[in-house]
DNA sequence: CCTATATTTCGCCATATAACGAAATGAAAA
DNA sequence: TTTTCATTTCGTTATATGGCGAAATATAGG
């Protein structure tokens, strides 16, 4: 029951909803996600390391950055149903459509901190 | 965006999903959940409106009581998806096992304020 | 009509959560 | 080694949420 309560507490934030949607373009560091939702790095990462304790992103040290990918693993059967449901959901929603777009042209080399 | 989170956060608290997972058994009135969860009418009425608003459940008046279902309808897409992931969710949870006996045993006749 | 029972609404309180900035950490570059 | 940049951790603050009791509402039955 707890674990279910955290993956659904998970979900219930439009920020964190965003960075799900955007990891479903392409895996992203702490830096562009941050350009894109306008927020603290601090808040950011904070998102970052709670969609990783419910086992929906994966992250990856590459140099000074660290990457975060959706969990594609059948290892988490909360994971491996709900982020398909997700990836169908919202297809109009004008925030999504904007982020996408973001993701699809930053670039982590001139967006973090120039 | 906005109804994908209110659905999320109606999921999000461990006394709305054993509603849920009560709801799986059978229609229950407001006393009979009441006496289940051990929490006070005013909560336990204020959680079912919840899960109204965002079309997880149905109520329907009979005479003094107001008996809740699972919306088994398709007329809600996350209700519909949603739903059906949460019937295979947590078999063995005791709280859940729990309650789903005392389902199966109350009488609204005896258990509502006898 | 009057009372009893089921439910809902309202106001209040304690805790949880999301935001920030400052400071700490870790790795690359100078 | 020193500096720089990306990230995380920590402490604080404002708001959201879940709980309760009291009062309001609705229906059944005397």
């Amino acid at each position: 029951m707890r674990d279910l309560i955290k993956v659904f507490k998970a979900l219930s934030d439009p920020n964190r909803v965003r960075i799900l949607k955007m990891l479903e373009v392409r895996p992203l560091c702490v830096c562009e996600i941050t350009a894109i939702l306008e927020l603290a790095p601090s808040t950011v990462s904070k998102h970052l390391s709670l969609l990783r304790d419910v086992n929906f992103i994966l992250d990856e040290k590459d140099g000074k950055w660290v990457n975060y990918e959706l969990n594609k693993t059948q290892n988490n059967e909360f994971a491996t149903r709900l982020l398909p449901l997700l990836a169908d959901w919202l297809p109009d929603d004008e925030i999504i459509q904007s982020d996408r777009e973001k993701v699809a042209t930053v670039d982590r080399n001139h967006v973090c901190s120039v």
